[in-house]
DNA sequence: CATTACATTCAGCTTAGGTTCAGGGGCGCA
DNA sequence: TGCGCCCCTGAACCTAAGCTGAATGTAATG
């Protein structure tokens, strides 16, 4: 999953990329609106956490841009103390939730994890397809009930596909979104780490679709179709 | 697990940050409701013992802010005798339990660890990771029936990692757990406590989850493939 | 049968993590 | 009050996990 800062804080910026990547995300980090407001217009995230007060452009002007082009990735807003007025016009402008300085990073991830999960259409942290089982919050997957283990891109990719088991993932998907912006496109990682999964929690379970891409699917309901 | 104290007479807040630095958490301490807020506000405590009876800013509203920003943390509030209102306000802010004054430091203890235990969603004071045994109350750890020496910090981390066993814990997570605010955090100090405490509970009990953390699991069900 | 798409294997390299050790501070004990 | 021990810290150094990218192998498609 990739995340999106908008923060204008340096510090609290650093500190926040990092513990989201602690917890596995994929992040990028804008410093004020125009970035901010770049980024999110060219970059699919699965979630962006933006501060109301920055310089120049605001939070509320960039969201609302971003709503307006039909950017409909969840946005949690960051807030001072008591500004009602603001969290109403963050709702009004297209907001998900939001949260007041100061807080707790552990808050954050909680409702970062319930934001991305709902996206995804789902109602818990973790997800079940036929005896594989994927905990994203304990960031662990098992199959039959034993614990397998997984490296944390690997789990990524494992997460990403379980988050969206059924649909065909195209490569470049995938590469969008358990990576962050400097990362070199063109190379087989991918191929490489769909191997390497295969591997780990049995081969039928991800079906390859010639041209398109990937699918995570249950072996156990066979197939079907043609 | 690291406790806070707000509580404003001087001696008796030191003698608390004693009893509870006695008995293995970090422990911080605010003198006054501001401060004590403002900490509350920053620091993920795993619990806090609140005085009621502040000068400026009572014991209450710090307490009411601290859950309408969404802080869970358990609180126990400190009483004077037979202030049967507050301690209903109390409740009504959202306490978790209460102590009236004066009383025994080993009843608080015996609270709070409770408190800390119910957070975390267990039921007694020990847990068991297959064949590793620990003793929150007694603050010992047993293999296979046999106890362990452990240092007060090696105690400390284990009984965090157990608390949430089969989690990854990143290191952040760990040192804000069980440091208290003055630490500087850029060290490998967590590395070397893991180092020593899988030599003395065995190696395999703590897995390292490359660029994640740590986890606690049971090595009797193992599971790697291949 | 040729071509393209995907799979597999492997080696180099980077960097996170492990290990070891010395110095210092605190606590208990005398 | 002083001595000694134990444990904690931080640095330096070492090890290896696992990511990358290229090379080579195989299956699908027309």
């Amino acid at each position: 999953m990739r995340i999106l800062i908008v923060e204008d804080d340096a510090d609290l910026s650093r500190q926040l990329a990092e513990s989201l990547k602690d917890v596995g995300y994929a992040v990028d980090v804008a410093n004020d609106g125009e970035e901010g407001h770049f980024l999110g217009d060219t970059e699919p995230y699965d979630a962006v956490v933006l501060d109301l007060g920055l310089p120049q452009i605001d939070g509320i002007s960039v969201l609302q841009k971003w709503r307006t082009d039909g950017r409909k990735f969840p946005v949690i807003i960051l807030t001072a103390r008591d500004q009602w007025s603001e969290k109403v016009a963050g709702f009004d402008a297209g907001a998900d939730d939001y949260l007041t300085k100061p807080f707790h990073s552990e808050e954050l991830l909680a409702r970062l994890r319930a934001l991305v999960r709902r996206a995804a259409g789902h109602t818990t942290d973790s997800i079940d397809i036929g005896s594989l089982h994927v905990d994203n919050r304990a960031a662990r997957a098992f199959v039959d009930g034993m614990p397998i283990k997984l490296t944390s891109h690997e789990f990524r990719l494992l997460s990403y596909m379980a988050m969206h088991k059924g649909r065909v993932i195209s490569r470049t998907e995938l590469v969008e979104h358990i990576y962050d912006q400097d990362f070199d496109r063109d190379s087989n990682t991918i191929e490489v780490f769909v191997g390497r999964l295969r591997r780990k929690i049995g081969t039928d379970r991800i079906e390859t679709v010639r041209g398109l891409g990937y699918r995570l699917t249950d072996p156990g309901q066979e197939n079907s179709e043609e």
